[in-house]
DNA sequence: TCCACTTAAACAACGCTGTTGCCAAAGTGC
DNA sequence: GCACTTTGGCAACAGCGTTGTTTAAGTGGA
């Protein structure tokens, strides 16, 4: 790491700091105290932050027997990110602004299997119109447009942005929809599994920051999003997660998978014979797995399935400090805040990056943020 | 992070690579090449270390045209650890340098159930007695003691050193084990699960760095130590890798945790009807879950258990990349050798941060090193 | 109303980091 | 023997967070 990789790794602390403090605010010395700097290093990034418009002071504290301490906050409108999810039948994207806050949306019918073309065009179509509440307008030239995050239901390689056998979508195979659709948008663009899309969102709103669960997503098959220690793990092939396919019957029902007593066929099975009550008790032994395994603080559910399955699920012989809970669903929202929040920083690394001419970036291991996310 | 951070932050990344390069040796320009740094960087850096008698230059590589790179390598004997494994009925203390390479080996039976003070005082006893082959002798108050790694095989809370309801031995509960061996060794101590410490000593020795492994102890219970892209996961209260109790079989035969159709329960069950190809079935199945759930790249198997098992588990229905494979069940080495390399990193940080009096820590958020390990 | 006191935050000087430009060292190959 | 390539040290430098000091902006008692 050399010193423009710890100034924006530290432009990048302070500022989520910032986010997660919301319209609530945070003092420069708040933000001394949980990143450790000093005082005035604070003061001198929070001035950079506020001469590029990102953040602002908002109004003051209570005084404690001094000079009262100068509340900061993130300006929500100096940045906005556009999330995209396409599923198997429809398409929904979002415009969320720095804050994480959704500006617009639109939904449209799709057809996954249509082939690439067709859908690019058609989320071209409803990115572009997308657009801030009148009187302002953010046609999608703005430079204010700071990235999409994309979410796709099959396996896919988010370093390289390349989908993978989507199940029952062989004409996706090895399609590159991070260059394919940067290209046409000119925007940077992320690609991920609606899945871990879900789990990012849902870590980036995580109290405290840094802990640690799964979001299970009941929806046409069984998926999870793992956040380790406050970092989305996506495993060596993006292919974490796959909590369907389970094995939580030796010799069971046999699966499409190919396997026998899978967590979703069991599931599908009881689900079948109209035992709901069964198919929750598969869930949660399920879920009671993962608890054990990876020691997480909670298990949050989504998904069509949820309001079905989600007062039933019992994680079994649970520790005291461990709970199933349902989480809403809004999937599509929180892919588009984590387009938002991890273009924002990856724009202030590349600010950084390029500030001086001639720079080498060579080995490149950027920092990871304090919150979730690499 | 700030300055003196960052100094240790790349030093420890230097120290890492020519860690992993061995006896081999690694050149500036690789090192440069590898951390992203400039050359000139990881010449000052280089050249601190071999001040401090952490590195050395080593011969040369072969022409390519010009002058020959100058080959750097550790110096193993500027720094020695101590592992210490306390299993349930005998301790092992190793002596090991800054390379990995044992020095010293020093076993002795225990029992466990004994109670704190006699375990701790059999431990000083072997500690003290490790030394190096003569005609050099490393008494324990030498300086070139960095620290002591221990393993412990029950749940504990690695964040505070405090063991926890270790099964079987009530008498353990709470015990602050860091802070009574270090007070009386006089030496940073970090304790950890024995599963963690044997994944986190394989992890160090993991070509290429970051990868993502399970470790599958097969001893009296079934464990597993998770490293996560070349992290140990440790999970929020130290207690990820339960793999024995993952249920494989719902409303399986009763176990001992009080659930049913556990993994232990099942191969335990299986091994007493003498079949072990059911056994390793059913171990296989389990780790094909984990494989699966994890996207981990290879599986390896550890323990007394390992050659009755080790060569008939399958992952089951496993994608080409994924392979299980018996590993060298030397865990108290690695257990060494995590002290060792821990200790030695963070010999470092201390240096750098009590160079400046006057330094305040504050915050404290320790860089993590590149390889394993925080 | 004044003034001592407390707390927050900016200003200026500083030390230390990695970077750049330049040059000596140490090889190869015609 | 000389031109060329490559490595790596030396010196000057820009930029990072830190320290010491000053200014700003409150509270609270006389």
């Amino acid at each position: 790491m050399n010193l423009p990789a710890l100034r924006s790794h530290n432009a990048a602390l302070i500022l989520d700091l910032l986010r997660t403090a919301g319209e609530a605010g945070i003092s420069r010395l708040e933000l001394a105290e949980r990143t450790g700097l000093t005082p005035q290093a604070v003061s001198k990034i929070t001035a950079r932050l506020r001469a590029e418009g990102l953040a602002a002071e908002a109004g003051r504290r209570a005084s404690t027997g001094g000079k009262p301490r100068t509340v900061l906050r993130l300006v929500p409108d100096a940045g906005y990110a556009v999330g995209l999810h396409l599923d198997r039948d429809e398409l929904t994207a979002v415009l969320v602004d720095l804050a994480g806050a959704t500006v617009s949306v639109r939904r449209a019918p799709l057809d996954f299997g249509a082939g690439a073309q067709a859908v690019i065009e058609a989320a071209s179509r409803e990115i572009a119109a997308l657009a801030l509440p009148p009187p302002r307008a953010l046609p999608l030239a703005s430079r204010g447009l700071l990235g999409v995050g994309v979410a796709v239901p099959g396996p896919l390689d988010h370093g390289r942005g390349v989908l993978h056998r989507v199940t029952g979508f062989p004409q996706w195979d090895g399609f590159a929809l991070r260059d394919v659709l940067g290209e046409r948008l000119g925007l940077p663009v992320v690609v991920d599994k609606d899945t871990n899309a879900a789990a990012l969102g849902l870590a980036l709103r995580a109290r405290p920051a840094g802990g640690s669960f799964a979001y299970l997503h009941l929806g046409t098959g069984l998926g999870a999003g793992l956040v380790l220690g406050g970092a989305l793990y996506r495993g060596a092939r993006t292919g974490a997660g796959e909590f369907g396919h389970q094995t939580l019957q030796l010799d069971g029902v046999r699966c499409s998978c190919g396997g026998r007593g899978c967590i979703e066929a069991l599931s599908l099975a009881a689900v079948a014979r109209g035992d709901l009550a069964e198919a929750a008790r598969v869930l949660g032994t399920g879920a009671a797995n993962l608890v054990g395994l990876l020691d997480i603080d909670r298990v949050l559910l989504g998904g069509a399935g949820r309001r079905r399955a989600g007062g039933r699920v019992r994680t079994g012989r649970g520790g005291g400090a461990r709970r199933t809970r349902p989480a809403r669903g809004q999937r599509t929202r929180r892919a588009g805040r984590r387009g938002g929040g991890r273009r924002a920083r990856h724009r202030r690394r590349g600010c950084a990056a390029r500030s001086r001419p001639g720079l080498r970036p060579r080995g490149r291991r950027v920092p990871g943020s304090r919150g979730a996310e690499e």
